[in-house]
RNA sequence: GCCCCCAUCGUCUAGUGGCCUAGGAUAUCAGGUUCUCAUCCUGGAGACAGGGGUUCGACUCCCCUUGGGGGUACCA
């Protein structure tokens, strides 16, 4: 297999999207896969939608995920600079040598008028295509029209012919010359459009493979003129199956929610979110789902790509991140859930390092690291900063002519003296229920009820260290004090 | 409207003419383990969109219908 280049080239309009984060991985996947190399560059030619704080979220998400690149923004490499709003020039060198081969034209309407016509069109039911004028504007119209203030733009003159696309994952496509026009290759505003940025970056940077999203599919044909105008080498091409959400409709950057930043701040693993979105369209040989980002690599191939969208389902990554938190290592646990409480405001004194390798020790089963706070952040809270769930102290408690409380009133004293560790604690609690009678769960839930306000904590007995025996007591005299 | 693409359990998918009484995962349901929750274990239910062909034989090949998606920008 000879080494592939490929990049990811993202439009900095906010946090990285899971559809962006699948095209970037499968794009690292193949470059190693293959010995390559992989490129990222930002392509900015919208400045009304560059959003400013994008480029370094977008950096931050990738690397997050374990994506790196060999070369592009941030890492830097014999083809920069890799941001587009920083290579105008050499867009415009390419546009002049494409109208001095009378291979492209001005042309000065403005939006209104397209708009006009692209409406015309549509009210006589064609389909609308820009109608290039029988004679085509020169240098010297283009001066006289910005001396009356229209905007100024430069078409590809289209040569006219049927264009056929060879892509890995869809097969030949052909867009017949009918269904093209001639497009914008410089905007007004002196910008580049995507077409011609992206083309011309393709091939001074080498890239030899172009895999993405399928909403380019039907645009290719664009690239493939530009390309051959311009007489760069041919790259491979690849379409990727889009990314929908429940609903079926496209995973759209609007939707904060699958941002990659968002998992990484609800908790979720970068290696699950990984594993989980190369599922996406994409399936390794055998029944093997779970994959390392390394046997990734070991197993990826475009001869393994789908064409059928794929839906988002939440479950099964939230059911992968389960997975993947079993099998880390305590070393790797420790690193993510200082990262989770970094990015969030949580009770959890995220600096004692003993603590937090106990709660990820006695919340082991824990789906998210969210989860644990959720859980444990009532043992970190003052003694009157938490509620009492009204339905548990109802139910473990009050019930049974206030069983609960008996067993509150007559652990309190033994609690006040039994050594505080787990294992004593256990003993004390084992003993009282040999000796009363009552099974474990009588016992634990008046206690976990007294100190936490609800059912839910981790074992007792690490319930109990943790808060500390000074700490217990008071909630059990608080509880007993206010409910009894 | 026009152009293009796609079509197996709810979801991600295996399946490349006979290995399919269609497999796995997840979700779901029913049990089980457990001091609660989560985890974990066992079992169940659940799909080839419809119609035509081709073939000795179609989930697999072809056509049509239907459904879904994308494109049709001086957005990427």
């Amino acid at each position: 297999m000879s080494p592939i280049k490929t990049r990811f080239a993202p439009s900095p309009t906010g946090h990285l999207h899971v559809g962006g984060a699948r095209t970037a991985l499968f794009n690292f996947l193949l470059a190693r896969r293959t010995g390559g190399k992989f490129l990222l560059r930002i392509e900015d030619t919208d400045r009304e939608r560059h959003v400013e704080d994008a480029v370094p979220k977008i950096i931050d998400d990738l690397r997050w995920l374990g994506l790196e690149w060999d070369e592009g923004i941030a890492v830097g490499g014999p083809a920069g600079p890799y941001r587009q709003s920083e290579r105008l020039n050499i867009y415009k060198g390419y546009v002049r040598a494409l109208l001095d081969a009378g291979k492209a034209y001005y042309a000065f309407e403005t939006s209104e008028e397209l708009d006009a016509l692209r409406k015309q069109a549509e009210a006589e039911k064609r389909s609308f295509r820009y109608p290039r004028p029988e004679r085509l504007p020169g240098a010297g119209d283009a001066e006289r029209a910005a001396a009356q203030g229209r905007p100024l733009v430069v078409r590809l003159l289209n040569p006219g012919r049927d264009v056929t696309i060879r892509d890995d994952a869809f097969g030949e496509v052909t867009v017949p010359a009918t269904e093209q026009d001639d497009f914008i290759l410089a905007k007004a505003d002196g910008f580049p459009t995507y077409h011609l940025a992206n083309v011309v970056d393709d091939a001074l940077m080498g890239i030899t493979y172009i895999m993405r999203g399928q909403e380019f599919l039907g645009q290719t044909w664009r690239h493939v003129l530009i390309r051959e105008a311009l007489g760069f080498p041919e790259p491979g091409y690849c379409h990727l199956p889009l990314i929908m959400d429940m609903q079926g409709r496209k995973l759209s950057k609007r939707d904060g929610d699958v941002d990659v930043h968002s998992f990484r701040r609800h908790g979720y693993l970068p290696e699950a979110l990984v594993n989980f979105i190369a599922l996406l369209g994409w399936r390794p040989t055998g029944d093997r789902e779970k994959l390392t980002l390394d046997e990734l690599i070991a197993e990826f191939g475009v001869d393994r790509l789908g064409k059928s969208n794929a839906k988002f389902d939440r479950d099964k990554l939230l059911a992968f991140n389960t997975d993947a938190a079993a099998a880390a290592s305590e070393d790797r646990l420790l690193a993510g859930f200082r990262d989770y409480l970094s990015l969030n405001d949580t009770p959890v004194p995220s600096g004692d390092e003993a603590m937090l390798r106990l709660l990820l020790r006695i919340n082991a089963g824990f789906r998210t690291f969210a989860d644990i706070v959720t859980k444990c952040g009532v043992l970190f809270a003052a003694d009157d900063a938490f509620e009492y769930d009204a339905k548990a102290v109802e139910k473990v408690l009050r019930k049974g002519d206030g069983a609960g409380f008996a067993v509150l009133a007559d652990l309190r004293p033994r609690l006040a003296e039994v050594d505080w560790t787990p294992q004593a604690i256990q003993t004390l609690l084992d003993g009282y229920c040999q000796s009363s009678g009552l099974g474990m769960g009588k016992v634990a839930q008046p206690i976990r009820v007294a100190v936490t306000g609800s059912t839910i904590s981790p074992p007792i007995y690490d319930t109990l260290t943790i808060l500390g025996r000074e700490k217990t007591l008071a909630r059990i005299d608080r509880c007993i004090g206010r409910f009894k």
